[in-house]
DNA sequence: ATTTGACCTGGAGCGCACTCCAGGGTGAAT
DNA sequence: ATTCACCCTGGAGTGCGCTCCAGGTCAAAT
């Protein structure tokens, strides 16, 4: 179970878009707010050639942002990375944004039942029209 | 299974942030934009008093929002209720809602797999050291 | 009588996460 | 040779959902 083959010359910013379901504006974006692993080379051109690691880590970005955190905790997340045996302050993030994460899913959870019994109260309604 | 019980007069805009878990500004705000039922009365001295039906459709608010639901769908959502026989519209807008959630939380859970996945690469790479 | 605290209005301001734009470069295709 | 598609940068602009503020009213407490 390999992701879509990436040559090794890398992908274009276009296609790395279109892998990740961010814009290219969003990718660079995300670049110049410091949440990239490393910034992608470039080719002979000056254009961005990302690589699979890359792709992978716009991955991560996809699954942080969309579990709702914020690109302020996403940069303290990735300088972590920077910092040798960080490993431990890494995961304590992770383990609360995950916790934050199951909270947000039960409210929504909840939120989603009181649709479900709005739902049933206006079929009935309709139905008795 | 009442609800904190609420007197004839009605509540004051500070009480009613306070059950609805919105903020007076955001109370004010809301009204403003058009996504109360009714406006609430106002004591003689022109201070709003949230009756119990208004307090409930807060609630309705707060549900909708937290799921998700933008402002101004919301408004479109509140203006069919000035409409005479438009419940099938409002059912549908629930409806549609309602799976645009279950989706949402679809891919939040997906996430939180990986989030999963991440954090047991980390307590073993953390454990090995 | 005045102080206090909660409320009022209209409107400005803010933080976030993009999104768009002008002005320019590069390489392949016609 | 020029057209085209795609890329580049720095910076401005946008939409959303609040949040805050100035300047004022009012009723109860001191």
């Amino acid at each position: 179970m390999t992701t879509t083959a990436i040559p090794a010359e890398g992908l274009t910013i276009s296609a790395a878009a279109e892998v990740s379901g961010l814009t290219v504006d969003t990718l660079r974006y995300y670049e110049k707010e410091g949440l990239t692993l490393h910034k992608p080379e470039r080719s002979t051109s000056g254009q961005r050639r990302y690589a699979e690691s890359d792709v992978r880590w716009l991955g991560t970005l996809v699954m942080l942002r969309r579990t709702g955190m914020p690109i302020r905790d996403i940069r303290r997340f990735v300088d972590l990375y920077r910092i040798e045996g960080s490993e431990p302050d890494r995961l304590a993030i992770l383990e609360s944004h995950r916790e934050h994460v199951r909270e947000q899913l039960r409210e929504v959870q909840t939120h989603l039942e009181a649709i479900d019994r709005k739902i049933d109260f206006y079929n009935t309604k309709v139905m008795n029209k």
